[in-house]
Parts: C-alpha cells; structure tokens; sequence
RNA sequence: CGGGAUGUAGCGCAGUCUGGUAGCGCACACGGCUGGGGGUCGUGUGGUCGGAGGUUCGAAUCCUCUCAUCCCGACCA
C-alpha cells in the first residue's frame, strides 16, 4: 500500500478525553474515532489489527475443533424471558421494539441464540460434543464506557459454546480451550495470567479469566509467584489463620462509651487496641432482606466471596442514609450482638477474643466480646479481601502479589444453566433425555489490540508485535521528489511486497522528520531507510521500532534478509 | 445512579470573572525559499462560540433549562 492512499489521520496532539496510552496512542495513530460514548468507529489502519487478532484467533479455535458460525445481533425478547435473563441482566441490556412492536434486545453475548439452534438441531448424543464460535458486534449499555475500545459499549468479540453429554467431556474441552487462549495470547506478543474468576451474569460454576498485565487494567490479579496459584481479587482464596471457635472468653461483655469514633482506626486509637481486636458488621441487603457480614477491624469485606457464601442472588451494600433513617440503628455503633438478621462472619474471627463491636446504640461499643457466647452467626467462610504479602493458600512458601490486569479473555463452565431452562436435551444410547452440558469462552478482540498497545508503547507510540502490527515494514524515502529515490523505493517495495511481506511506500511528499515520526506512532516494527548520500554508497538504513536501533546495510542484497530480521520482531 | 469538570474552526487551546459583534498554535489550500529527525516566509479557506429560552440597546461572556463528553465512585464478561 502507499502511504498517501491510505486514511491515516495522524494527530500531533493527543484527544483532550482520552486517558490512557492505548486510547491515546489509537486515536493519535489514525485507527480509531469515537462517534459517542463507547462507540468507536475503526478506521483502515486499526481494521488491519484487529483482523490480525481476528486471524489468530480464527486458526486456534480450529485447531481445537471449532466451528465459526455468524449469529444474529438483534434476539426476541422472547429467547431471553426463557433463560430468565431479560430481567436479570438489567440496564446493560439494550432494548427495544420493531414496528410490530415486538421486543429486542440488541445481543450483549449469545447463550440463549445459540441454545436455541443447538435444541432444534441436535437430538442426539452422536452429534455431540460440538463447539461453535463466532467473531461478532456486541452490545453492553455499560453505565461508564471509558478508556477507547477497551472498554466500549459496543464491541467487536469472540464467543465461543461448546455442547457436551458428560462433564469430563466438558472439561476435557475446556481445558483445550485454556490451552487455545493462553495460544492466541501468546501469539499477539502479550505478557498474561490465567486467574481464578468469578462467573458473574453468565452463571455456571467454574470460570478462569486471562489477565494481561498492564498498570491501566480495571481488575485486579492476585498471585503466588511461588506456586503460581493466580486468582482474581473477586476470588482470591485467603490461608485460614489458626482458626478455632473460641471458648468462652476471659472477660465479661461490657458497654463502653466512645463518643464520636466511629471508624475502626478511631475506635483502636481511643480504646489503646490494635485493629484487629476490633470487629467490623457492614450491612448488606440481598433477595431475601438484610444481613450483615462480619471481618476483622484490619480486613476488608469482600462482596463476592461473601454473596457466594450466601448463595443468593445478589448481594449490595446499604445506603449510610437507610441504615440510620429506616433501621434506626447508628451508623458507625452497628454490632453483631442480638442483632436479629442472618449474621455470616469471616473465618478469622474464630480466632478472637475478647474483641470490640459496636452496641447498636450510638456512642457506644461493647468490649470483651465473645464469638461462642455472644453472637450468633449463620455461617462462618472466607470473606475478606486478601491483601498483598498475605501467605498464599495453596503452598507454604509463597505470597500474594497484587498487580493489575486487563480481562481479555474469560472461559467458564456453563454446566445446565441455559440447556435446562431452554430444554436443549439429547437422547443417550438408551434413548433417555438429558440436558446437555455446556462452556462458554470469550475474548475481545479490540480491548486485546488495546491491551497490546499498553503492554507495548514507548513516548514516541505504539510499538506493535508483529504479528499484531497493520504493517511490517515501512520504506521512507528522505525526499519523495528525487527519481532516483523514489524508483529504488518502489522497487524495495515489489520486492518485499513479492516475498510476501507486508509493506507500506510512505510516497508522501512531507519532510523526513514527519514520516519518521509518524512511522513511530504507528508502529512499524521495521523501518527501511532511503537517502541520496548513503545510497550512493549502495546503502539503505534498517532500523528497528522497538529499540530505535539503526544500522546501514548493502542495497540490494539487504532486501533477502528482510524476511530473516522480522523473524526476530 | 451519586460526586466533579468541560463544551469556542478538523485537533489542541485562549477569550467568559469585568457584556461591545471571535483569536492563537497545528492541520488544510495556493505560492516562494528549502530538503537526512514534526524547516521557513507570505497569502488564503474554515466557527449561527453544544442546544433552547430569558435579561439587555447589545450575550461566547449574565440567568434558567436542556443535551453531550470526560474524570472519580458505585456497577459490570
């Protein structure tokens, strides 16, 4: 391709709304424009990306057997009352109505559309197991789109089902899958950790996300480097201390009065008592009214862990205001003790004794708490958050690390979710019914474009992988103006364009600095070189993106050897 | 959905406090000098100042409403 054909708008000067090096970097680079909140357009430079994932992606998912297939966008509200989803995926659903007025919803993911084709079209366990997949627009009326296409409502997405008659069969898939992914990751240049996930709205039971490790990742990853264990914050397993119901404590409850200290670290400092002989109640509300969830003063509560202790639907904090308003308890002095809602404390509290609660009276604690002999608590489990440096669960040696990840990609075990709401059944060699077994397994395509560009960028841009990159190699001649230039440029260009790389002439009449510049932004991986004074001397210069190395090579002969150096991009 | 901010030329911004009929840089078009790391000189094009209503002789500027976008939080494969 020519330079001067193609529409790459390059900008000098990052957008004013952009906030993080990909959505920057993207938008500067010419690949995308923004059309509304999470809504990009692609332009030809970013479209060459994303069908290098798209590609990649495409070969992995045949290897392990996978059939693409195109869904449909718009789905009937009708499919989604089935699976009881239209009214538990709430605003993220868009919907709306044809002139019928029938109801839609534009397809966040594709469970139900593809339960359905999978009920209709397969009966039997012969035709089983089957994986298919498909590249599709999504659609999630996220309340905050942010950070360019990593984070948009409407997106460009893998997903990929898999039907099965047995879970081993299942797993055996799934675990092909992970392999697939961590294949695809690899491929796409990206440094990534396989982690431990929560399911979420999708359901089922089992789930593992791949994280790519950048600073500006939403999610948090926690990690054994020494086992390798790895597992989202949600999820993180926390080593039980030396946990055992304490007896009867020593001390007598008593109230004590603590006038206006109200957060653990005031109510230790007034009390002369470390945090964690202070224990925290934070009242959540679920389906079935309120509980309270109890950790120790110097841990926090984790929501997720907890709402899966529970096993309820859903599980939210209560507002400061419902609390001292509806409850007449006061906010800051809320205790465990005769407090008549389900109580679900964190395994750590066993330990303790004599320790302070609040005494639902305001100004006030009780001092010399006991867990036997004072509260009563429905269930007790891992609730808190782990922290960075706590001892790992799952070997002796090791510790949590705590970084930052972007979620590209997320496989989970559906089980019969949706095959038993959707009766998508298959006879067995006896002839009898059974719901089918099934995965899900997703990536996104533009968040791992932008997640690349996070992993691999410098202050002069982006600096592509080059199996991602729009180009491999880009010819700069000095001065387009000078035939001799320009005939050695274009002939560079056939030749590489013959050899079957992929190579873009930067025949635009502009001044070096500009298309050097612009040849960093982009993201080349390999940049050729064509200046009058070295190609008297039958030189080009090669130089590399990624470490601005430059070397003057012999033209022609130079031109063979480029397949061999992209090797080492 | 709570808190905060911003909307002025394609992009980045000034002007708003103190009302007087719109400006800078980049980009773009044409021409000159240039030509090895965003060069330089000149001439141009382009804006109903997010929208609606109001106050005023007069509104980018003051008031009211509204829309959009971004940030923090909550939420979220």
């Amino acid at each position: 391709m020519y330079f001067s054909k193609l529409l790459i708008p390059t900008l000098k000067e990052s957008p004013a709304d952009a906030e993080v090096a990909s959505h920057k970097l993207m938008v500067r680079a010419g690949m995308i424009r923004q059309l509304a909140a999470g809504i990009y357009s692609i332009l030809p430079l970013g479209l060459r990306v994303l069908k290098k994932v798209e590609a990649i992606i495409r070969e992995e998912m045949d290897q392990v057997g996978g059939q693409e297939v195109f869904l449909p966008s718009i789905q009937p509200a009708e499919l989604w009352q089935e699976s009881k989803r239209w009214d538990f995926y709430g605003k993220e659903l868009l919907r709306f109505k044809d002139r019928h007025d029938r109801e839609f919803c534009y397809g966040p993911t594709h469970e139900e559309v593809i339960t359905d084709i999978i009920r209709k079209d397969v009966k039997s366990y012969r035709q089983l197991p089957l994986i298919l997949y498909q590249i599709q627009t999504k659609f999630r009326d996220e309340v905050r789109p942010r950070f360019g296409i990593m984070r948009g409502r409407e997106f460009m997405m893998k997903d990929a089902y898999s039907f099965h008659t047995d879970e081993a069969d299942t797993q055996k898939t799934y675990a092909q899958m992970a392999k697939a992914y961590a294949n695809v990751f690899t491929r796409c240049g990206l440094e990534f950790k396989q982690v431990q996930a929560d399911s979420g709205t999708i359901g089922g039971s089992f789930s593992h996300e791949f994280a790519v490790l950048a600073d500006s990742g939403e999610d948090e990853i926690a990690f054994c480097e020494a086992c390798g264990y790895a597992s989202n914050m949600e999820l993180a397993e926390s080593r039980p201390g030396s946990a055992s119901i304490s007896t009867n404590g020593t001390e007598d409850r008593k109230e004590i009065h603590t006038p206006g200290k109200k957060s653990v670290e005031e109510v230790a400092e007034f009390l002369k008592l470390p945090r964690e002989q202070i224990v925290k109640t934070i009242l959540l509300e679920n389906e079935n009214g309120l509980v309270a969830g109890l950790v120790r003063g110097d841990h926090e509560i984790n929501l997720i862990k907890m709402k899966n202790l529970i096993g309820c639907e859903w599980l939210l904090p209560v507002a400061e205001k419902t609390i001292d308003q509806q409850l007449g308890l006061p906010c800051g002095y809320i205790g465990p003790v005769e407090l008549n809602i389900p109580i679900y404390a964190d395994q750590e509290i066993t330990a303790l004794k004599n320790f302070v609660t609040g005494a639902n009276k305001a100004d006030t604690h009780f001092i010399g708490v006991q867990v036997k002999r004072d509260l009563k608590v429905s269930k007790f489990g891992d609730l808190r958050r782990i922290l960075a440096g706590d001892p790992c669960p799952k070997c002796d040696e090791g510790k949590y690390q705590v970084k930052r990840g972007i979620e590209v990609g997320h496989i989970f075990i559906l089980g019969t979710k949706y095959s038993e709401a959707m009766k998508a059944v298959y006879s067995d060699n006896n002839g009898k019914e059974s719901p089918m077994i099934m995965g899900c397994y997703g990536i996104g395509v533009g968040r791992t474009a932008a997640a690349s560009v996070e992993q691999n960028h410098d202050e002069k841009g982006i600096v592509w992988p080059r199996n991602l990159a729009p180009f491999e190699v880009i010819v700069i001649p000095v001065n387009f103006k000078n035939d001799d230039l320009k005939n050695t440029c274009e002939s560079i260009y056939t030749q590489l364009k013959e050899m079957g790389v992929e190579v873009i002439l930067d025949d635009r009449q502009d001044r070096l600095g500009g298309k050097l510049k612009d040849a960093d932004l982009i993201g080349i991986p390999l940049q050729i070189i064509v200046g009058p004074k070295n190609l008297e001397e039958g030189k080009v210069e090669i130089k590399i993106r990624k470490t601005q190395e430059s070397q003057l090579h012999p033209y022609p002969q130079i031109v063979n050897d480029i397949p061999n150096i992209l090797k080492d991009l």
